[in-house]
RNA sequence: GGUGAGAUGCCUGAGUGGCCGAAAGGAACGGUUUGCUAAACCGUCGUACGGGUAACACUGUACCGAGGGUUCGAAUCCCUCUCUCACCGCCA
């Protein structure tokens, strides 16, 4: 969430930020800065009237140790009064830093400079692609046809054992999982990541952490028994490893990479697009994280996409990299980039990254800060990255390199998969 | 799942009603000393939200796992919850 602090010394930078989100609310600005006036009178009075009660105590303690019992009495009539004042005054503040945390949740974070104008996709900016479509042979077909083909992942078998979205990879299909994995997350090792296996349930504070909760609940599967949710992405349990911590400049930055299965309800997505590996309950992803000092934050995005770039030019996918507007950005983000890349036989982008700075926005919900050199403690900047969601990198290799001869693994892949090509 | 013991600052650990935001030791940081390292010595060494200030200073309140309660006064007493450890049971 936003700084108060913040938002009220700039609120005019804050409500032309949030036009270019098309926040639909900028009223909730106004509504913060008055509760947080009243929290702030609130916690004077407050203060004011237990410093009385205290300092009576302890004149309490010394009568009694001195033996006159009357004067004791006579405060502890003056200590009943105050406790008295006290009472409401207790209970509007507690229900003013209420409303004031619930009122501020509901702001989204607020775009960057270089994010562009727009409300939809349409209006996202391609940044730069690279690579070239394949042109396919006569008679190829979308990569559920071809997983089928060669045996590579059974949806129907999903179906049985879970439900639709929970699809089966077997032999060589589940092989190439393991594959892109291994391969992932050395690439990023090698790149000065450290490598994390994180729990994929997290309690509630952590989904609160990052930004799923509150408004993102029913995209996430819960278990009630033990109040866990299943995690939707590695970001959720990562970038909590570091919650309630005060880092040492030292320490920075903060680079780590973890597979993890992501679960997804996807509640509301039916349709099309949610053919084979388009869209899936659960799925494979490796993922990035960085906590850096705020400065840093914009040249450390561009860095990540450039990791990210390197890795699909490594795969030979065609690929394009848009600057996502204001309209299309998530709520928590300050600026995204997403990676698309060609899948030949469907004929169309898919989304297989997404890489993001938050700058303060979640480090302040978690409370994620580090010691300036002049001791000061101050929130980091987080940042988070795919470095891949798998099934479309799936769906792109399967339908992109599809030849009479097999389906040929680009060469980055062979070693971990044991074989220069699926046939 | 059962039984028992616990939860205090970066760590270890003292503290069973007021003099405790908290002893002591260690770590860390700054300094003195030193050819260098080590040692020794001196100092600093929690967080949040207020008031105050040009900024410091100064100052109030809260926090000893979380939430409630008793009391003039709670780290300390009571209740609930969470978690940790040990042993037993079960088990990859």
């Amino acid at each position: 969430m936003l700084q108060v602090q913040f938002i009220r010394q700039n609120k005019e930078l804050v409500l032309e930020r949030l036009a270019v989100k098309h926040f639909k609310e900028p009223g909730i600005v106004e509504e913060v800065l008055a509760l947080d006036d009243q929290r702030k009178k609130l916690t004077l009075e407050y203060d004011e009237t237990q410093a009385k009660i205290n300092s009576a105590s302890k004149e309490i303690g010394k009568l009694m140790a001195s033996g006159d019992k009357a004067g004791a009495e006579a405060r502890k009539q003056d200590v009943a009064a105050f406790k008295q004042a006290l009472g409401p005054i207790d209970e509007s503040l507690r229900e003013t830093e209420k409303n004031l945390h619930d009122t501020l949740v509901k702001l989204p974070n607020l775009p960057g400079a270089n994010v562009p104008p727009g409300k939809t996709p349409e209006d996202n900016v391609e940044v730069r692609g690279g690579g070239v479509k394949p042109t396919l042979a006569e008679g190829s077909v979308p990569h559920w046809d071809l997983a089928k083909k060669y045996n590579l992942i059974d949806f129907e078998l999903g179906n049985k054992i879970t439900g639709s979205g929970f699809p089966v990879y077997i032999n060589k299909g589940a092989r190439l999982q393991r594959a892109l994995i291994s391969y992932f997350l050395d690439y990023n090792t090698a790149n000065g990541y450290t490598e994390v296996l994180p729990p994929y349930m997290v309690n509630e504070a952590s989904a609160y952490g990052t930004g799923q909760l509150p408004d993102k609940e029913g995209q996430m599967y819960f278990v009630t028994e033990d109040n866990f949710y299943l995690i939707p992405t590695a970001e959720v349990p990562v970038t909590n490893i570091y919650r309630d911590e005060i880092l040492k400049e030292a320490a920075l930055p903060v680079r780590m990479t973890a597979y993890t299965p992501c679960f997804r309800r996807e509640a509301g997505s039916y349709g099309k697009d949610v053919r084979g590996l388009n869209r899936l309950h659960q799925f494979e992803k490796v993922e990035l994280v960085q906590l850096v000092q705020p400065e840093k934050s914009y040249g450390v995005l561009q860095e990540m996409v450039e990791h990210v770039e390197k890795l699909l030019i490594s795969l030979n996918l065609p690929y394009r990299i848009l600057n996502l507007c204001g309209g299309d950005m998530s709520f928590t983000s300050a600026q995204t980039f997403d990676f698309e890349v060609w899948s030949a036989a469907q004929e169309k982008w898919l989304e297989v990254s997404s890489v993001s700075n938050f700058e303060s926005y979640q480090t302040n919900r978690m409370k994620i800060r580090y010691k300036d050199e002049n001791g000061k403690n101050q929130l980091l900047h987080s940042l988070n990255g795919s470095s891949l969601a798998l099934p479309r990198i799936v769906a792109c290799l399967l339908e992109n390199n599809q030849t009479p001869e097999g389906i040929i693994l680009p060469e980055v892949l062979r070693s971990y998969f044991g074989s220069d090509r699926i046939a």
